[in-house]
DNA sequence: AATAATTTTTAGATTAACCTAAAAATTTGT
DNA sequence: ACAAATTTTTAGGTTAATCTAAAAATTATT
């Protein structure tokens, strides 16, 4: 049984959607995710159930089978590999890889695979701090926190960030902001719940609430 | 105007068999390089000639226009660079490589190719031999003999392969050829038209008439 | 040159993946 | 608890890319 591209597309949405809201899927936010109307996904959602990737429900929602979280894994370990690979080795910019990864994870072949990982070193994380599953589909967890929880004199290393748009990692950067960069919490107006951070005990710069948000470290003593 | 999978196999098909055979390209060899109906072609042709891709004339066969030319250099350039990367960076066989490509040469995005060419260090050969045409469409030309015309005495080095099929890439690599490796030729039997070669100033094996046609040298002096 | 053989095109279907509009089911609010 | 609002599904269509079978055009043969 051949699973299709846009199968595969709707697989890792749903995978997403359930990892971030815990419950059964619904038709709805499937669209939302995929740009698409509600009437494409639940076309979609009976053929996915026939192939057995996912249980459902009519008017229910859906859960991701056996086979479809490990298709869903592999998608996303795919993508996420890609990325490494077109930043580290190809110089792109965080910001300008996910569309490529996003066409690229759909190449089929595991020996592909397994030998990029292999080439690029099994990295456990990719270029937003994302973590990238390995052959055996295992992740790895990071004690991580979002920068506007922070309390004046915490310290942490930047280790991922929540939104992925182009804008907002710009804006990191021309900041001086990226993975692996010491962050230290100077202080927090509680008004406006802007913080003020000192970037790599260097230069410091003021983060709006919803930057801090949006903004993982990994808190150190 | 996006142009889709299919259409881009299309115009490569189109492109390798006028490279070939020189002339206008016909319905039935486009059919017979796919593996698809002919009626299927018929329909596709349309479409390509509504879109400028090829010059098309009913039952006369067709042609490429400059712009599917440039279309189709562009994918043949994609695939050969993807060849390379897959050979010399993830350590796969001559002979492994070509379904992977198949599916890489698709991924969009103009920058990918020309990173990718940088970061290989701008081969102008893949694994097999062929041209890789640069960032203009140029390309790299070389004075390439079948080993089946050599004579006793001559001396050349292997630089490419005519039969890309797995059964001969493998029996090269069992006897010892491969790119750049040097071959002289001790003697020809002319009853069966095959000949005794030297590999590498070491071995020396028998090639029949089928494995030294499909075999390319430059000659050495 | 007429007929036979071959090649190509047309006609008519199919499938995956989408869509809009309308109907049905579920959830929410008073 | 029932009407209103929302969500989901069904019904009916579209498009790209394929197919087979039949018709039409071209090429080859006697």
């Amino acid at each position: 049984m051949t699973i299709t591209t846009a199968e595969e597309n709707y697989l890792k949405a749903i995978f997403k959607i359930a990892e971030k809201e815990g419950k059964a899927v619904l038709t709805n936010s499937i669209a939302a995710a995929m740009n698409t109307a509600a009437a494409s996904v639940t076309d979609m959602l009976k053929r996915l159930a026939e192939k057995q990737l996912i249980k459902y429900e009519k008017y229910r929602g859906v859960e991701l089978t056996e086979e479809g979280n490990r298709t869903a894994t592999v998608l996303i370990r795919k993508h996420r590999l890609w990325e490494v690979f077109l930043v580290e080795k190809l110089g792109f910019a965080w910001d300008e890889v996910h569309d490529l990864a996003e066409q690229l994870e759909h190449v089929q072949g595991e020996p592909l695979v397994d030998r990029l990982d292999s080439f690029l070193g099994f990295p456990r994380f990719d270029p937003h701090g994302d973590p990238i599953p390995d052959a055996q589909g295992r992740w790895t967890f990071r004690q991580q926190v979002r920068v506007s929880l922070l309390q004046p004199g915490d310290k942490g290393i930047v280790t991922g960030v929540d939104d992925h748009a182009t804008p907002f990692l710009k804006y990191l950067d021309q900041i001086g902001l990226g993975l692996g960069v010491e962050v230290l919490l100077v202080n927090r107006t509680e008004y406006d719940q802007s913080v003020q951070v000192r970037i790599g005990g260097k230069s410091e710069v003021m983060l709006s609430e919803k930057v801090a948000q949006n903004l993982f470290v990994v808190v150190s003593y």
